[in-house]
DNA sequence: CTATTGCCTGACCGATCGGTCAGGCATACT
DNA sequence: AGTATGCCTGACCGATCGGTCAGGCAATAG
């Protein structure tokens, strides 16, 4: 009866105002009235505020690593294809998170992951299809911000599929015209 | 000498504050101590930190808004690449602000600008050339929100004409396919 | 000269921030 | 029985927050 579900509803209460009103608009004491317990026991199951973030933060850090590796063992269509349906997938299932990450902190905030930004770099040079051309470049980076921030913003203007949505979308940027294949 | 060259001091440095740190996370006394000035010049000049931030974006929505009557005059194709065109710039020219109500506020702040969501969607629908389809307008607002977070986070990745790029891609992007006109 | 006005400041205020700490209260073990 | 352990708390701390206020210091006006 006395399980731990407390941690857990830290972490979701947590998730919920971090999105809404950012890290840094947060206070423990908003989250400690959010799940109905004391400031003291959030610092009991967290070190510090900071580690709550890094603890929301983790899993999806987690999975989006774990797309990294699986882009490695891709060439050609099929690793931007799997970039695409794998980042869409990863950016709807973690939405708070998405959120949390892109509106708050960005440039700023405390936890860095380590080389997070290379497997972004990555990411984008994947939805780019490896092109040398420049455009294509942006054209990457803008879609794939793009689902970021719409993923966030979106409150369901009609009952139309988001991730179907979202691929098409990425698709008809991407690759249409014919390329040359190139590198890797 | 004493001209009121202070005031346009304080707008600069926290405009640049305010985009890297983000509006919570930047102090009145982080902007003092940036312009070399007290605390309390800061709110001679402007009544309140929020009012400042008002003071901050102001210009930049009344661009919008001019941008927004301007479209409002014209149809078809031309409404939608005088949306880009004017977006791409107004964004371009507005970088620091841009970054400071994208990243910072967004849902959560205090002075949200009456009638600025009505712009925004309007914005939307220039860019998805006013079509029916769904998945037009997810592409709008993928665009739309893409060039944003690329043009804050874009630390010049090789000379190339970031207008250009932008603008070619949201045409790639946005008509191509031949679709028929369809309402106003 | 004095008076007014605009620009600026140090000192201070109450509120709130993240974080600490000693201890309460169960349950489980010996 | 005692005692160890896990979960939780109220009270408190120093720091920092946005904001106020009385007054100083030019320059200009009369």
């Amino acid at each position: 009866m006395t399980r731990n579900h407390t941690r857990e509803d830290i972490l979701a209460e947590a998730a919920r105002l971090f999105s809404r009103a950012g890290f840094k608009g947060t206070s423990l004491h908003d989250i400690a009235v959010a799940v109905g317990c004391s400031k003291a026991t959030l610092l009991y199951h967290f070190a510090s505020k900071d580690a709550l973030l890094v603890a929301l933060v983790e899993p999806a850090v987690q999975e989006l690593l774990a797309l990294d590796d699986r882009l490695a063992a891709l060439v050609g269509e099929d690793a931007r294809t799997a970039a695409v349906d794998g980042f869409v997938d990863l950016v709807l299932r973690y939405r708070p998170q998405v959120t949390l990450v892109y509106d708050s902190l960005q440039l700023t905030e405390i936890p860095r992951f380590p080389g997070i930004d290379a497997v972004a770099e990555r990411l984008v040079r994947a939805f780019a299809g490896h092109s040398a051309d420049p455009v294509d470049d942006i054209a990457a980076r803008v879609v794939l911000s793009g689902i970021c921030t719409v993923v966030i913003e979106h409150a369901d203007s009609g009952g139309i599929d988001l991730r179907k949505a979202l691929t098409t979308v990425a698709e008809r940027l991407l690759p249409s015209q014919p390329r040359p294949r190139q590198e890797s």
